[in-house]
DNA sequence: GAGCACTGC
């Protein structure tokens, strides 16, 4: 027998008398469906997938300056209550004092008022995201002031303030978030210029993202990816344009977001000279409510080790303030297993049709279809099968059932399916995903959610200078969201595919990143940043000494770092590039004369950062051999990279139809396509920084690349990964030339069984085995070569 | 013979 229980309030799941106050919102809800937005007032049904609402791209003509303009010096107060009165577009005023939010803004204001800093917890659906800077805009701590700062030349009169920054881990999240915030804070009819270009060619929002900038004058609400505010940073070490900074979803721990934590309290503990005077509010905002460590570190404001300028005497701790709002979410009934299961497929799938065999297909709040949670895309497969076989035996009369798979490496059409509803009416809709679907998409119509309780993570281990990335538990936190999905769009049911025991038994959250990760690119952003010691900088989850280390000497090695540990001119060029540290020594390597060989390793650089693989992994026979047919013209005996070469030249000469293209020789056109842009970025970098002339506009046509240019190339790359090569043992294995480890070429290696004097690999992966990915054959004698720092 | 998920003026 299954044992049931229900979660608490603190787990995120409204249960017992909340259910009342759940039916409130319920009966706004076709007020909301009719201004045409989500549920939640901002989450796209597929998040990460549709791009459908980002709007036009790269238009260089609503590029404002986000530097200090004089112009605007703050919005009119609005009179009397604000609760009855929202400003902006009356069209939304309903669907905005529906949301949970909307009662507690004075509360915000408020508290705001009389704190530094604001830690916010709003479960999903809360109108956090969207509400909380409107709030803010008009306070009178939030508007521009001009201001004597200190600086270099003496004082100098600046503006500072008026903006402020919500951060948003992913680049989607903050182009949505500022079209839907632009629809309504913006006053309609202002200019005629809205109609024509969209909602954020004027007004007082705007974002800034990779490759997408929208922030026209006047902006007082920008949305950007924390990656962007770092970049920010470099230049503006005080944040002088903003006068808060919303730091939104911290719960996901990203390395960005935990550097950018660190140099937010340092400015908050800071003596604010460089702000003229001005405080900075932060704003920190969680959908999870395991907050304790993170008020703790933003109201620890001590500042050894933070200010060195600054007197250590009687500075006043950074005062914190905490505020949970309610979510709107549906009560999720939780059944776990009363034993460990032996067989999670064979869980899984009398899980499944006991769900599908007992529960209705439709209720009053829509669709029923289930949402299962696997570890990868091998497990999801086979699954599948399963599923589909065991589907075939159903009585007639009982409904059917439609599996979707959902991980990443999928195409999008693919991706697609698994959130449309099945197109017959009488079918389930049963999506097997990865952890996709736990944060960055949404799937709609689910009410069931399986779970088995573990994800794949990487992990890295400084020691080896390797990353794993196998199955483990998830932790709890991780859990309760995946329970969450059920609750979305009715009352739910979570089943887990683990004992209670077991739960109880799961890390109370996730490892950050940062402890997960190489550091190496941590450490240089702060070095970049003005950080001497980045053992003293302030981080919620300090990674180990050890890890810090290897990424010094790693650096050093790169030439990023001098004998001393500041920053070279070569490590001040590299961080100037949004490419992992190796591959900017790469670049600067290339753009020397002994090389000389920038745009091919751009070309590079590009297909390797543009996300996973762009070839997709082939399922059936057939396929994988007509792919194969059209890929052997890409293959290069040199190895992976030279492929990748060939690959997106080939693909830049191609004229007529690119989408097809990548269709018959099964490559991701999205991968593709970010390739692309990433080409370009680097190369407009490239220029800039006189490391090149203006390169002719494409389509250039496609030479093969000669043997001696690709040795040339390998070499140049060998400048930032000499490290990572590996020599073939009399035993016909590869040992690694630091570390003596053996590594196998990974079989989506182009390289793979096949015997090479030396290769050079820029991956370093453990999962069934040590894998070198991303392998190019070179020879022994280039290794020493590379690592003569005087070329 | 094998593929968690994001991201960067």
């Amino acid at each position: 027998m299954a044992k049931k229980r229900k979660t608490d309030a603190s787990d995120g799941i409204r249960v017992g008398d909340k259910i009342l106050s759940l039916s409130g919102y319920l009966t706004k809800r076709p007020k909301l469906e009719a201004s045409s937005t989500s549920k939640d007032g901002l989450t796209l049904s597929n998040e990460g997938v549709s791009t459908k609402n980002q709007g036009p791209s790269n238009s260089k003509e609503d590029l404002s300056k986000e530097g200090v303009s004089t112009k605007t010096e703050g919005l009119p107060l609005s009179q009397g209550d604000r609760r009855l009165k929202p400003i902006g577009n009356p069209k939304y005023f309903d669907a905005r004092q529906a949301l949970p939010l909307w009662s507690r803004q004075d509360d915000i204001r408020q508290r705001l008022r009389q704190n530094d800093v604001l830690v916010l917890v709003g479960e999903t659906g809360s109108g956090k995201s969207t509400q909380v800077p409107q709030f803010l805009i008009q306070e009178d701590w939030c508007q521009r002031k001009k201001v004597n700062v200190k600086g270099d030349g003496g004082v100098q009169e600046m503006a500072v303030g008026g903006m402020i920054a919500v951060t948003q881990p992913r680049r989607v999240a903050a182009t949505t978030l500022a079209h839907r915030v632009a629809k309504e804070a913006n006053i309609p009819g202002k200019k005629k210029d809205t109609e024509r270009h969209g909602p954020l060619s004027d007004g007082i929002v705007g974002y800034s993202v990779r490759f997408d900038h929208r922030v026209p004058k006047g902006t007082k609400i920008k949305y950007v990816t924390e990656g962007m505010l770092l970049q920010e940073l470099l230049r503006d070490p005080h944040l002088r344009q903003y006068s808060a900074i919303i730091v939104d979803e911290i719960h996901e721990r990203s390395v960005d977001v935990d550097l950018l934590s660190g140099f937010l309290k340092q400015i908050l503990s800071g003596d604010k000279a460089g702000r003229g005077g001005i405080p900075l509010k932060v704003v920190i905002m969680s959908a999870t409510a395991n907050v304790g460590s993170i008020k703790k570190f933003f109201s620890d404001a001590d500042p050894e080790g933070s200010e060195e300028s600054a007197p250590p005497v009687t500075r006043p701790k950074t005062s914190v303030d905490f505020l949970q709002i309610e979510g709107r979410q549906f009560p999720v009934d939780i059944t776990h297993t009363s034993k460990p299961v032996p067989d999670i497929q064979d869980a899984l799938l009398n899980t499944l049709f006991k769900i599908h065999k007992q529960e209705s297909l439709f209720d009053k709040h829509g669709r029923k279809d289930i949402l299962a949670f696997l570890t990868g895309q091998e497990e999801i497969e086979s699954a599948q099968r399963l599923i589909e076989e065991h589907a075939e035996t159903l009585p007639a009369g009982v409904p059917k059932i439609a599996v979707l798979p959902l991980f990443g490496q999928l195409s999008m059409e693919a991706q697609h399916k698994a959130f449309q509803p099945t197109k017959d009416k009488n079918t389930r809709k049963i999506v097997l995903a990865t952890n996709i679907a736990e944060t960055s998409v949404t799937v709609p119509g689910v009410r069931f959610v399986v779970d088995c309780g573990k994800a794949k993570v990487k992990q890295y281990r400084p020691r080896l200078g390797m990353e794993s990335l196998l199955a483990k538990p998830i932790s709890k936190s991780s859990a309760i969201q995946r329970t969450g999905r059920a609750g979305r769009e009715g009352p739910g049911k979570c089943f887990r595919l683990y004992t209670e025991e077991t739960y109880e038994s799961l890390e109370k959250t996730d490892l950050p990143e940062i402890l997960r990760t190489d550091v190496l690119n941590a450490v240089l952003t702060m070095k970049a940043r003005g950080i001497d010691d980045v053992l003293a900088f302030p981080l919620m989850d300090p990674p180990e000494f050890e890890s810090v280390e290897k990424a010094l000497l790693h650096l050093h090695i790169l030439g990023a770092l001098a004998d001393d540990g500041s920053i070279t001119d070569i490590g001040r060029k590299m961080v100037m590039f949004p490419v992992p540290p190796p591959y900017a020594r790469v670049l600067i390597a290339a753009a020397t004369p002994k090389y000389d060989c920038l745009l091919e390793v751009i070309d590079i650089i590009s297909c390797i950062t543009a996300g996973d693989d762009i070839f997709l992994q082939i399922q059936s026979e057939e396929t994988k051999e007509e792919a194969e047919e059209f890929r052997k013209e890409l293959r290069r005996r040199e190895g992976d990279l030279i492929t990748y070469l060939t690959t997106i030249q080939q693909y830049s000469a191609e004229n007529a139809d690119r989408v097809r293209w990548c269709k018959d020789r099964k490559i991701n056109t999205r991968n593709m396509k970010q390739a692309m842009n990433i080409r370009k970025q680097l190369r407009g970098l490239c220029v800039k920084q006189k490391m090149m002339e203006q390169p002719p506009a494409d389509p250039q046509p496609f030479y093969p690349i000669t043997p001696e240019r690709s040795a040339t190339i390998l070499k140049c790359f060998l400048k930032g990964f000499a490290l990572k090569t590996a020599i073939l043992a009399p035993d016909n294995s590869y040992v690694t030339a630091h570390g003596k480890h053996v590594v196998a070429v990974h079989p989506a290696s182009v390289l793979h069984g096949q015997k090479k004097e030396a290769i050079m690999f820029l991956e370093h992966v453990y999962t069934q085995k040590n894998y070198a990915k991303k392998v190019s054959a070179i020879e022994a004698q280039w290794i020493v070569e590379a690592v003569d720092r005087s070329g």
